[in-house]
RNA sequence: GCCCCUGUGGCGGAAUUGGUAGACGCGACGGAUUCAAAAUCCGUUUUCUUCGGGAGUGCCGGUUCGAGUCCGGCCGGGGGCACCA
């Protein structure tokens, strides 16, 4: 009778015995294969969610795998340490962000620590520790002294009653989420990156990282939304000419709609608004209502169209007679293009609606295919696809593709427009009005400029005297900080107070993981051998904009020099995994319920307190406001952590959401159990692991052949991300073995039994580390098996004399067949043909057909 | 609103390239063991059926000898939308 596996005193030992041999510290470059692994870090919230236990157990699986398989292997932790959390906590408990912080990632690492991650915690950094935010400003000047940092004003949410500058999330329902006020928009001077001077290179780059998945390219791809059309200047007619300039550049993609222009719209906040504004009460209050708005694009996409008549006119380009009216209109955006579009409503269902609700004209110009020019006309729904052009003098007859080159040429010809790109990629603004970030190292000095902080006197340091006690930025309040010297003239200056966006800390962290003390921001032997991050694994919820800013990074800190690599590309390989969700609970008056806080009684869940009964909603993401969150520190006391990392792996495939369940958890505890037992169960006297085998018999042929195909399998489904197969095929295997239990022992059974549970030590390391170590022990494995080798599977075991296949006729299937593997078609044919039970479906009938794919099917077309 | 993804038994899911739909796990049911229970072990478990077979991968249609897989349309669920990380 084999023992019970006891987590509880294994897990610590077989931990302590990794840290001691070190054996997940990175080494110096060598000549085995390099693998940087690394899955996202986190924001050190100081609890550990089962979101965390998934992902860092998937990069595990493939950081022990890689180990395994011989590779030099670098599996890193850090920790994504700025940001607004830290400051909501110093202003509603009083507490320092810093203090906050740090706290958090002890409290964390412990949790961590518990996981049995093969993680090289000798390279740990926090983005909000001196050394690690110096090199960022660092970069931020040699970016800056590379032209990729500029200033110019752009919006932000504003709080009138706060005073302060809020995030979107902070905006609820148009209105400041303490304060209550309806936010504004506001101009503030800010520092942006040149992100789009890379915007052709992100684009064309990013359809080429095959081993990234499809909907993150295609995401990140219309993100940078690159798009061919033309620039159209329209003349402004009569006096208003001499105050708002000659004409109006508008972007569009369809010129070949031209004709059917029947206005123009520009931004709330574009110069010519502003300028009359000035003196028209109707449209500052125009603009002040967009202004309620926000900044985020969702905000202003499902706003109702919204517009007013500026009052003056402008030329069509192609008919000086014709005057066209112009809008103000809250869905024009003032950052893409030239924050002016024209309006041609019946090929364009915004521009449709807004015609309808002001009353402008809808001219059809595109004739639908199978359409008749006579009776085809635009009610409520604008046609927008492709067709011949009509209503449009000198485009008439032509297809749309032919008449925006037409139209562009004339254009041209008139000299009021040309072919042009515009991308949708804006420049990154990364100025926050924060303490809890990086300074931004510049000085502002009244006579000099602003001017980059001397090398010499980096970093510049977070105060840690603040106070959060009122809003607004306390960098900017803090009566000395800013007040220092331009280090140009030596003169009275003042620093800058904002902070950088955290997206820059999480943009290059992974480099600095290849030497994270190095007095440079990056060290350029050790990048060049350990980068690119050859797999990186992270939530699908970062898929454009953490991704696109490393991107970005990449390429700039290499064109400043500063990291030597030439694609610029940092993840070579990308994984996006799911969610963690569990049930959710309601009591009867309606509130939720965790899952302690009830029991299952007679079939039904009650309240354990009041026993009433629960109600059970609908499967979300783990969440606090919903209660349906799972420790995993007490899942890990209760069943281990391996049995927490096997479950979380086991029930869906890594990129889709898993449900967390408790009986599923005991299922895994079960497995857990059995695997030991098919261990703890070999008899006193089997030979030891490795030795040369004895003469096999067939019952231990059959074992090895199970072994050697299930370990076969288990490696294809690692290096293909498909974790819950590997395990199923775990599953089957340890049942196939237990079931072994029950032979003769014969010297080959017992050897083909031992070689079995060395194989299954191996194979279990990358999901249950401390048990496949346990395991190994048992067997009398010399060494720890995660400093291992892969077994070896050997290729004739895994191929069977004969096979089975299907026989089908007419597509459905009618017998299974036994043919030798090494059959010919034809012979697969004969055999299929004369089958009993296949003849009961084709006697009689003609066979007009016979499909044989050897190894798969055969299909028998009858009639 | 725009962009992207997703939908298979009571439940999570498997089917790697267009080739036996439902592997593996959970739950449920039946049995063994037990004074009894827990634990463990064995078996059944898509559905209908006249036991021959029929239907079936969100819905409707198409391509193909063959469709969960490819194409078109529709419906439901999720992610992102630039200051949450």
């Amino acid at each position: 009778m084999a023992s019970r596996y006891n987590h509880r005193t294994t897990e610590p030992k077989w931990r302590a015995a990794w840290s001691e041999a070190r054996i997940f510290e990175a080494g110096e470059p060598d000549d085995r294969p390099k693998s940087f692994v690394l899955e996202m870090f986190p924001y050190p919230s100081g609890r550990l969610h089962m979101g965390h236990v998934r992902n860092y157990a998937m990069g595990d699986v493939v950081a022990r795998y890689k180990m395994l398989k011989g590779f030099n292997v670098l599996h890193p932790m850090g920790w994504d340490a700025f940001g607004m959390p830290a400051e909501n906590a110093a202003m509603q408990r009083g507490v320092h962000p810093k203090g906050w912080t740090y706290d958090n990632i002890a409290a964390m690492k412990q949790q961590f620590e518990l996981l049995g991650l093969s993680l090289d915690w000798s390279r740990e950094f926090a983005t909000c520790d001196p050394e690690y935010y110096a090199q960022q400003q660092r970069i931020f000047i040699a970016m800056m002294q590379k032209g990729l940092v500029y200033r110019k004003t752009s919006k932000v949410n504003w709080d009138p009653v706060d005073m302060t500058v809020l995030a979107n999330e902070q905006v609820v329902d148009g209105k400041g989420w303490r304060s209550g006020a309806e936010v504004e928009t506001r101009e503030l001077e800010q520092w942006f990156f040149k992100i789009t001077e890379y915007a052709d290179d992100l684009l064309d780059e990013v359809l080429k990282l095959e081993n990234w998945p499809e909907k993150v390219r295609l995401m990140q791809a219309n993100w940078i939304g690159k798009s061919r059309g033309a620039t159209i200047r329209w003349p402004i007619v009569g006096d208003a000419a001499a105050t708002h300039g000659e004409a109006i550049e508008v972007f569009t993609t369809r010129p070949d709609t031209l004709y059917g222009a029947s206005f123009l719209a520009i931004a709330p906040d574009h110069a010519i608004t502003k300028a009359l504004a000035a003196d028209n009460p109707e449209i500052a209050a125009f603009q002040k209502e967009c202004a309620k708005l926000g900044t985020s694009e969702e905000a202003i996409e499902k706003a109702p169209k919204l517009g007013i008549d500026l009052g003056i006119k402008v030329r069509h380009p192609f008919d000086p007679d014709w005057e066209i009216p112009v809008f103000a209109a809250n869905f024009v955006l003032s950052a893409y293009g030239s924050g002016a579009v024209f309006g041609s409503p019946a090929g364009d269902q915004r521009d449709l609606d807004f015609a309808r609700k002001y009353g402008l004209p809808v001219n059809p110009v595109v004739l639908p295919p199978d359409a008749d020019a006579e009776t085809h006309a635009i009610d409520t729904e604008a046609y927008t696809g492709p067709g011949t052009i009509y209503n449009s003098d000198f485009l008439n007859g032509l297809s749309t593709k032919d008449a925006i080159n037409a139209a562009i040429e004339k254009l041209e010809e008139l000299k009021l427009g040309e072919g042009a790109t515009t991308y949708r990629l804006r420049d990154w603004g990364v100025s926050r009005q924060r303490y809890w970030g990086c300074p931004i190292p510049v000085v502002k000095c009244e006579k000099c400029g602003t001017n980059p902080v001397p090398d010499d006197q980096l970093p510049v340091r977070l105060p840690d005297d603040v106070t959060f006690d009122v809003p607004g930025n306390p960098l900017e309040r803090h009566p000395t900080w800013k007040h220092t010297n331009c280090p140009v003239c030596g003169g009275e200056a003042l620093r800058e107070t904002d902070t950088l966006d955290t997206f820059a800390d999480s943009s290059w962290y992974f480099a600095r993981f290849a030497a994270p003390s190095d007095d440079k921001p990056v060290d350029a032997d050790l990048a060049a051998y350990w980068l690119p991050v050859d797999q990186y694994i992270g939530g699908v919820e970062h898929a454009v904009l953490h991704l696109l800013y490393s991107r970005f990074f990449m390429r700039a800190m290499r064109d400043c020099d500063l990291v030597p690599l030439q694609s610029g590309e940092p993840f070579a390989a990308l994984f996006t995994q799911g969610m963690v969700t569990h049930e959710t609970y309601k009591s009867a008056d309606d509130k939720w319920l965790s899952p302690e806080e009830i029991e299952q009684k007679d079939n039904a869940l009650i309240e354990i307190t009041t026993g009433k009964p629960v109600a059970v909603g609908p499967i979300e993401k783990m969440s606090k406001s919903k209660k349906n969150t799972v420790d995993p520190t007490e899942i890990i006391s209760d069943f281990g952590a391996d049995v927490a990392r096997w479950f979380v792996l086991s029930d869906s495939p890594p990129e889709r959401d898993v449900e967390w369940t408790q009986s599923g958890v005991e299922g895994s505890w079960r497995f857990a159990q059995k695997v030991w037992a098919v261990v703890d169960e070999l008899p006193e006297g089997a030979p030891a692991y490795g030795v040369a085998l004895p003469d096999m018999d067939d019952a231990a042929t059959e074992i090895r052949k199970a072994s050697h195909r299930a370990l076969q399998a288990i490696e294809d489904a690692i290096e293909s991300f498909r974790f819950n197969s590997a395990i199923a095929t775990v599953h089957e295997w340890v049942n196939a073995l237990r079931k072994a239990e029950s032979l003769e022992g014969t010297p080959a059974v017992l050897a083909a039994r031992v070689e079995a549970a060395g194989f299954l030590a191996h194979a279990l390391v990358p999901f249950m580390p401390h048990l496949a170590e346990e395991c190994w022990a048992r067997i009398g494995g010399t060494g720890l098996v995660s400093a291992g080798t892969w077994p070896v599977v050997e290729d004739s075991l895994l191929k069977d004399d004969t096979i089975s296949m299907p026989v089908q006729v007419n597509g459905k299937k009618r017998a299974e067949i036994q043919v030798a593997a090494d059959a010919s078609k034809d012979d697969i044919e004969a055999i299929a043909l004369s089958n009993e039970q296949v003849t009961a479906h084709t006697s009689g009938k003609t066979v007009r057909k016979v499909i044989v794919v050897p190894g798969r099917i055969v299909n028998i077309v009858v009639g």
